[in-house]
This record gives structure tokens, sequence and C-alpha cells, in this order.
DNA sequence: CGATAGACCTGTTTGC
DNA sequence: TGCAAACAGGTCTATC
């Protein structure tokens, strides 16, 4: 599923189902989805104090200590449900005081982490960029970052160590906002438009979060609800159809391996 | 350093 | 209709 609206999103609904809940067992069922970074001690008995996110990953941080760092790749879903119901592509069962925590992945792409503090799973993501919504996030940051380096601008955004957090949905949709073409060289953008870069994201990305995320295939949150920003976008996944502000038709091509669709005309 | 391809998986859509 | 290829929200590694 996942970009940073997404992962918010996520975040956002588990918050209040999970904290103050106590981790009775943890089953994993798929060996790949969860791995523990410091022993083979699980982290049972332990209370979930808080759930935050960076970039694409969500933190469950625990009572004395350790954290359970989540990515949900591309089909990853963490879904909570106060009675067990298990379904196909469950890899991880949490049992807590009052429910269960399913981590359900068709393609088996994420997964659980289990760091012994904070700091050590903070430590381990240390290479990814800043926050979108971070006031440090400038156009000059941006710029400087850009400024010797030919790739184009598209695969830039995709970067997590420039920006955490922007997927390949969002990357299309703010570029199209801001009318700058995914093929340009990311050195050659000035830094104003650097500024209107950084305004279409956080435009767009706060939308989608508002909206409960994109909901494209199987994207849902932990109580399995869809989000509703997929109909706002503007050319993710219309390669072919008009642009809507002036009618060319939107072009596809590979960038860094990844579709990306523009309006030739709108974004230079 | 950078760009590209392949790997990791399963399910759905597309094309002949 | 049937089957195979292509493609999908992401990231990591190897290779040129």
């Amino acid at each position: 599923m996942p970009e940073l609206p997404e992962v918010e999103v996520v975040r956002q609904s588990l918050e209040p189902l999970l904290l103050n809940q106590t981790i009775k067992a943890l089953e994993v069922f798929y060996q790949g989805a969860f791995k523990s970074a410091v022993s083979k001690e699980l982290p049972l008995n332990k209370k979930i104090i808080a759930i935050k996110r960076r970039g694409k990953y969500l933190f469950m941080i625990l009572g004395g200590k350790g954290v359970i760092v989540v990515h949900l790749r591309m089909t990853g879903k963490l879904i909570y449900r106060e009675t067990d119901r298990p379904t196909k592509h469950d890899h991880v069962r949490l049992t807590l005081d009052r429910g269960y925590l399913y981590y359900n992945d068709v393609r088996k792409f994420g997964g659980l982490v289990y760091y012994a503090t904070e700091d050590e799973a903070m430590q381990a993501l240390k290479h990814l960029g800043k926050e979108p919504f971070d006031e440090s996030l400038t156009a000059s940051y941006l710029f400087d970052c850009a400024k010797n380096k030919k790739r184009p601008l598209k695969s830039f955004l995709l970067d997590q160590a420039v920006i955490a957090g922007i997927g390949n949905i969002y990357a299309d949709e703010i570029l199209f906002q801001a009318k700058l073409s995914p093929l340009k060289p990311c050195s050659l953008v000035s830094p104003e438009e650097w500024e209107s870069v950084i305004s279409a994201m956080r435009d767009i990305l706060g939308e989608a979060i508002a909206l409960g995320g994109s909901s494209i295939k199987d994207y849902i949150d932990a109580l399995g609800k869809a989000g509703t920003y997929q109909n706002r976008h503007k050319v993710y996944g219309m390669a072919g159809e008009a642009c809507k502000v002036c009618n060319t038709m939107l072009l596809k091509t590979k960038i860094g391996g990844r579709t990306s669709v523009y309006c030739p005309n709108c974004q230079k």
C-alpha cells in the first residue's frame, strides 16, 4: 500500500486501539516477516506506550524500552480485531489484552523488526532524509542536495535519503501540481521551483492524510477502512487520458524503473 | 558517483 | 476461452 499518507493514517487509526495494551503473545507464521535485531527474545509482556512514524516506517514504542519497527512495503497491512479471525497471508499475530494485531502481507516484502531501544531503531534508519512537514525541509536544502546531480527530478523525489516518505503515486501527483517534468535534471531546478515542489508536496500529502490515503488495490487502515484520495489523483494511473488542465494526452514512461505519468504540456 | 537490472513474492490485468 | 507475459504502493544488491 503505503506511502507516507497511508502509513500516517494507519498510525492514527492504530494509536487509540493499541495504546496501553500489553503484548501477551507474538506468533510468527512466516519467518521473513519478523526479525529481532537484539536477541532471540520476543517483546513479550511489554506495554505499547506510543505509535510513531518516520518516513514510511511505523514505530511501536514499548514500555521498559524496546521498539517494534514496521515497514509495509507494497502490500503490508496492520489489522486490529477484538476477536481472533485469522486470514490468508497473515504472517504475524500479536495477542494483546483486549484484541489482536495482525501483520498481513500478500507479497511478503515487508515486516516487523524488534530493537532493544528507540535509539537503536533510529540508528538503523539514520540514512533517511527529512520529513516532508519538518520546517527544516526548505528550498535551499533541496537546491543544495540537487545542484550537482543530473538524475531526473522524479528519482530525486523518490530518494528516501533526501525526503522520507514520498513514493510513486505522490511523486507523480506532486510534480503535476508543481508543473515540473519528472524527467528534468534535478540540478536545473531553481530555488523558486523547489518552493513550488515543497508547497505541492505539503498540499497533496496533507490532503491525502485527511482523506484516509489512496486505496488503489488493497490499502486499508487498521480497522479495514479504505481511503478516498485515489479519487483526487490527476495523473497516477491515468496515462492516455486527457490532462484535467489542458486536455493534452498524459504520457507514460519509465524513470528509475518506475512507471511515471505526466502531462508533456503542463510540466516543463 | 549514477543509472539499470534483478531479487524478493503473490495476485490481477492485459494481450495474443 | 486460455495461457503467458506484464505489472503492482518499495527497497536492497550487484554490475557496468
